[in-house]
DNA sequence: GATCGCTCCGCAATCGTTTGTAGTATCGGA
DNA sequence: TCCGATACTACAAACGATTGCGGAGCGATC
């Protein structure tokens, strides 16, 4: 039977190989091609190394090299869920200006609750990448990150410590819900409601905050307009926006924390037979992608997921420099995608 | 001002000092802590050494490990898109089995077209990976992966080679359109089209195939009742499912070679003013996230992509192992997820 | 009591780099 | 002619593990 088998073997060419090619010692070798220390070998040994390096088509072997210097030119990547379409981009940010200085990407899945997220770390830890970037949730940190602070640069993304002893690339949700409540204002809304995230994920506390601050901002009410989902999926968005909307008939705008929230106020509203943008506007919150061919459009915040990974590798390649970080949270800007779930009130 | 700086230097206990803890010589250390060689070494002595690793808290130097026994225990996945939701799912399938035996996932994001992907690839050869998942699009491979499958265990995900000289995992179209198919038939469609990928991409052409072979299983005549869409995407797919009604006003179901070209039938029918599972039916294919969220959510043939990316991960597993793998492709069979855009025919 | 065989352990080489230190030309100046 | 500085280059020791091989200890056998 025609069968396939892995090869082990391969004939990489070592420094000796080009140090033997080139006449010189392997040392010689060694400094002729690494930039930072070339200097020390004459111009035309180094020259005569380059050469032999071509020729053979010499490349570093980068465990001896790690071995040695005590780097992997690795980092790792820990995200909550990589099924969740929002995660993509924060790994493609991050990988994006990663692997243009020479770092690899390595994956972490951390499908399995928070001590997944844990053990994790600890792999990473153990491979010694030179840095750690993490995407997991909860607003505190846990022991095993903290420490592992100690050991490795890391930087947090798309959710912080309260303390800020950990440096954070994270979206403006003040920003972004001050978008949405100042386009439905500008609309003419002035009932307008908040489906909020649960109490105990970061991003479900801020937004409902910053709700009641921009509704205060905006001189409209908010007290009693706000109505907590269990969890940000479609139907526990579907059970408050109902919820919401029995308490206040009169709600001509509702904003949702999230994405699945908002479609979960699409079903209440239509279960009403209500019309979604005509009787009751909806804004969303990710505009995570095929949120535009959606029936109607949703109008959502943006968050630049993409950025945030890329800030966040940059920010993580300046610790590992060893550059001062002044620790603490960036705020990125979201942008507010109009689509057509938002209109001008009916009456 | 208050700043953060890596700490570089961590104190790891090594081999050295796990043997000197137990007294004994470093190599009887390594045998006693390895489980194929422990045998060598008295269970006193085995037990011994392995109270002061643990007191230690030792762990093995992975680049060390890694120099000497020419293993690095990662692998590569390399995706054509990480922001893609479809590829989410092969990722956390492939990391699912490799991490749990003890490999680490390199990833690599080959957004920039085919010769990203190439780079990519060499890359990962640098970093003496020990094996490599592949799931960029085409028909063809590259010679350069042609050249690394020497180097390294390699297998292809969700696409496949002519020759099939390299093992792939892919999903089972022809059963798949197979399902979209039979049900439509079943429900009384007569009258069927097809929105197709573009020729050039395997899964273009091999569902286009599947079409006819199954039309014609069924009873039916397929001829020109075939439009090739440019790409995957929504507009495109608007394009040629207008193209298609326009040439045949009395189509009452189409096939869609994808979720997107869907989508962009859904557009379509609804620009003729029809009702979608009404006038006409439409079947996706891949049943991508929030699909079944849409209005009307769609009925769409499910491909098992996490399983794919697992399969793909066992398969290499057993590569590296050095275990004899049959090359060729092994098909993984889809279901039918049916939802609310099919339905009997309207007269 | 010498020999054989077996079990267990230590010695040392090795994987491919980097890097501190020592050594050897070469050259200018005295 | 000789000396010291200068400019290179070679030597060798790491980094932390794995592994072939030789050797010590010990009981059994003749």
């Amino acid at each position: 039977m025609n069968t396939l088998r892995a090869n082990v073997s391969s004939i990489r060419s070592t420094l000796k190989d080009v140090a033997r090619e080139a006449g010189v010692h392997i040392s010689t070798a060694s400094r002729a091609l690494n930039p930072s220390t070339a200097f020390i070998v004459h111009p035309v040994t180094v020259e005569r190394v380059a050469e032999a390096a071509r020729k053979l088509g010499y490349r570093p072997h980068p465990l001896a090299r790690g071995l040695r210097t005590n780097r992997t030119m690795s980092v790792g990547v820990i995200i909550p869920d990589v099924e969740n379409p929002l995660f993509g981009p924060i790994i493609a940010g991050a990988e994006s200006v990663l692997v243009e200085e020479g770092y690899s990407v390595l994956i972490g899945n951390a499908d399995r609750g928070p001590d997944h997220a844990d053990s994790l770390t600890e792999d990473m830890l153990e491979r010694h990448v030179d840095g750690l970037i993490l995407a997991t949730p909860g607003r505190i940190v846990s022991e095993t990150a903290r420490q592992a602070q100690r050991d490795v640069a890391m930087v947090l993304v798309n959710r912080s410590v309260d303390d800020d002893s950990i440096p954070a690339i994270v979206g403006d949700d003040h920003a972004g819900i001050g978008l949405a409540v100042r386009h439905l204002r500008e609309l003419g809304h002035e009932r307008i409601g908040h489906v909020a995230g649960p109490e105990w994920v970061s991003t479900g506390r801020g937004r409902r905050d910053a709700f009641r601050d921009w509704m205060s901002t905006v001189g409209l009410e908010a007290d009693g307009l706000v109505e907590e989902a269990e969890w940000y999926q479609v139907e526990p968005g579907m059970t408050s926006a109902l919820a919401l909307l029995s308490r206040h008939p009169d709600l001509t705008a509702i904003v949702a924390a999230n994405d699945l929230l908002g479609l979960g106020c699409y079903r209440a509203v239509r279960s009403l037979g209500k019309v979604i943008g005509g009787d009751v506007s909806i804004t969303g919150y990710n505009d995570m992608p095929l949120l535009d061919l959606m029936q109607p459009s949703m109008t959502a915040v943006r968050v630049p997921y993409r950025r945030m990974g890329a800030d966040a590798a940059s920010t993580l390649l300046a610790l590992i420099a060893g550059e001062d970080v002044s620790p603490g949270r960036v705020l990125l800007s979201p942008t507010l995608a109009i689509r057509s779930s938002t209109a001008p009130p009916s009456t």
